[in-house]
DNA sequence: TATACGATCACCT
DNA sequence: GGTGATCGTATAC
């Protein structure tokens, strides 16, 4: 069997439909370089977020200083701080002009796990990245990044080693605390890999 | 300038 | 099951 080299991935797999990007992220590698060395994690758990009659999309109530990043060039990172504490990873798709991204809300570890465990404060496997916040904390992900153009940055990217996931590994349901959100509450925008240890959790919403 | 609140998590009962 | 942490952002005034 042959080997197939890690590729990292380009602009024009990011600028497709949103829920094509979420699925097909699914099993890929997010790759960050540290000072401390390389931290890579499966994509286990992804979340759409598209334009405006997504009431849960930071980007439905039209551009704003914070928000305009959706409105770019597919490929660079939405990175914004929630209550306050955490960090959430996302990846910008679609056309520009269209404001949309995916939400990274889980991985599993492949390596890097010392420096990850440091940065979480904890060794417990299942503890270390099983949420977005969680994640970010792990690889050392901030606000700092927001911006970064993920398909040429050498602090943060995406590869894939060529692991094919099949439908039947995909499981789908609402996306996780976007209850204010109403009806949007309801779309089953998220996505996951059916087998995962490291899903963050089943959605209180059905 | 003031206020309300969130794409979460850890810890508590 | 519930709650506090903690601050950037959007919106109201």
């Amino acid at each position: 069997m042959t080997i197939m080299p890690t590729k990292r991935l380009s602009h024009r797999f990011f600028i497709r439909d949103t829920h094509v990007v979420a699925r097909e992220l699914l099993g890929k590698l997010l790759c960050r370089n540290t000072p401390r060395g390389k931290i890579v994690g499966r994509i286990a758990e992804v979340e759409c977020y598209i334009g405006e009659n997504d009431l849960a999309c930071h980007a439905s109530r039209g551009r704003t200083p914070r928000t305009s990043i959706m409105f770019g060039e597919a490929g660079h990172a939405y990175i914004y701080l929630i209550y306050g504490v955490y960090h959430c990873l996302n990846i910008v798709t679609d056309k520009i002009g269209k404001p949309a991204a995916v939400l990274i809300r889980s991985i599993e570890p492949v390596s890097g796990l010392e420096a990850m465990q440091l940065a979480r404060r904890t060794k417990v496997l299942n503890r270390l990245t099983t949420g977005p916040g969680k994640l970010t904390q792990a690889m050392g992900i901030t606000r700092r990044l927001n911006g970064e153009n993920i398909v040429s940055s050498s602090e943060l990217w995406i590869e894939h080693d060529g692991l094919k996931i099949a439908s039947n590994e995909i499981d789908v349901s609402p996306r996780v605390g976007v209850d204010y959100a109403g009806p949007c509450a309801l779309w089953p925008w998220r996505y996951y890999l059916r087998h995962s240890e490291f899903v963050s959790k089943t959605p209180h919403s059905k």
